[in-house]
DNA sequence: TTGGAAAACGGAACCATGTTCCGTATGTTT
DNA sequence: AAACATACGGAACATGGTTCCGTTTTCCAA
């Protein structure tokens, strides 16, 4: 025997390794160049591969997205914790993490459209944004409601949506999107 | 001569005016089926007209759209002074306002989003929603502040794209656009 | 080293939608 | 009733997502 027992599913094949690095550089770039909603045709050829090799490796626009991204996510993730550490008060930690997520947003053109909408297809993207943010959400949450800093009960999903919808636009020169953030954070305050 | 003089532009055609009224209603129909996306095919075929007479007497989405919620726009826009007049502060009557616009917004499939697009076809609709309801909410928004009840300088733009935004998606069973917005009006206020 | 099975590829073909265009039909005027 | 303007219908085109299958590449094992 080879050492493994019920596997060794021949290793993956290296145009097809090659391939999907090349993909997501490609689509990197074309999010950057064209926001998030770049014609699938023409990842294919900023990558130099055909169509049919995009839907092998990422079924969904969803999953595409999902990969690039993923890192970033996961360090806006990993900031809740450090911020309720860091800093003054949870309310604080709460506002200065929810302008870090704005900031990932509104980078990302089409991306706060591609969140919220409700096509299968972006099932995926929904599920991880959401099972990865909301939780460090709420905790940041709790920690303010346990302080007595905000509202009790506030949902983070809803929260998260929320923020997610009024990052929409942002780039448009007559809106402000930090700016209605700052009032929500402001609302969830006891007065 | 005729009588009239550098006119007398002979009268509309008896169809096209049939047609106009036929197309109103089948995409108000439409609208609510499908929301207000619903395609075209699919709103000349409850007309029972062509394609070409939709485009033909509403160049763009946008104008069919307009034209088909033109009176509740302008309703919502008349209940600006009269709640002003009638609320107990002007920081309700804005509140009472908002809200007004939220259920009209949330009960329209696809609204809120259209009205954010900026695809140059919805620049109609952004035009006139705006034109139509920034200087309303921008008097609510004067008497408040006059009245020292929320923070000065907010723009009514900005708020209007913002409680726009929050609208999205409203038909979520996870998301609750009202709480959101009652948070923003909630942070306008000074403490 | 090589034969061939498995894996992956490319891109043509297909579908759904929006949009344009023009030959035809309808209404209006004289 | 004839002549003209107006409006109509829907085929044809453009765009972008998605599928499918004949071909190519890679890997394993003899």
């Amino acid at each position: 025997m080879t050492g493994t027992e019920a596997g060794a599913p021949r290793k993956r094949r290296a145009d097809s390794r090659r391939n999907e690095t090349a993909l997501l550089e490609a689509a990197a770039a074309a999010f950057v160049a064209s926001g998030v909603n770049a014609p699938v045709r023409d990842i294919a050829a900023r990558a130099g591969v055909g169509v049919g090799t995009i839907y092998r490796h990422f079924p969904t626009r969803a999953d595409l997205i999902v990969a690039v991204y993923r890192h970033q996510v996961e360090a806006c993730a990993a900031a809740g914790p450090v911020l309720l550490a860091e800093s003054a008060t949870p309310h604080a930690a709460l506002a200065s993490w929810i302008h870090l997520f704005v900031d990932f947003l509104v980078t990302k053109h089409g991306l706060a459209e591609a969140m919220r909408s409700d096509d299968a297809a972006f099932q995926t993207l929904h599920a991880y944004f959401l099972d990865r943010l909301v939780p460090v959400c709420a905790e940041l949450l709790d920690a303010a409601s346990t302080a007595g800093e905000i509202i009790p009960d506030m949902d983070a999903l809803v929260l998260m949506h929320g923020v997610g919808n009024l990052c929409i636009g942002a780039d448009n020169p007559g809106y402000d999107a930090r700016l209605m953030v700052g009032l929500v954070i402001a609302g969830l305050r006891l007065r």
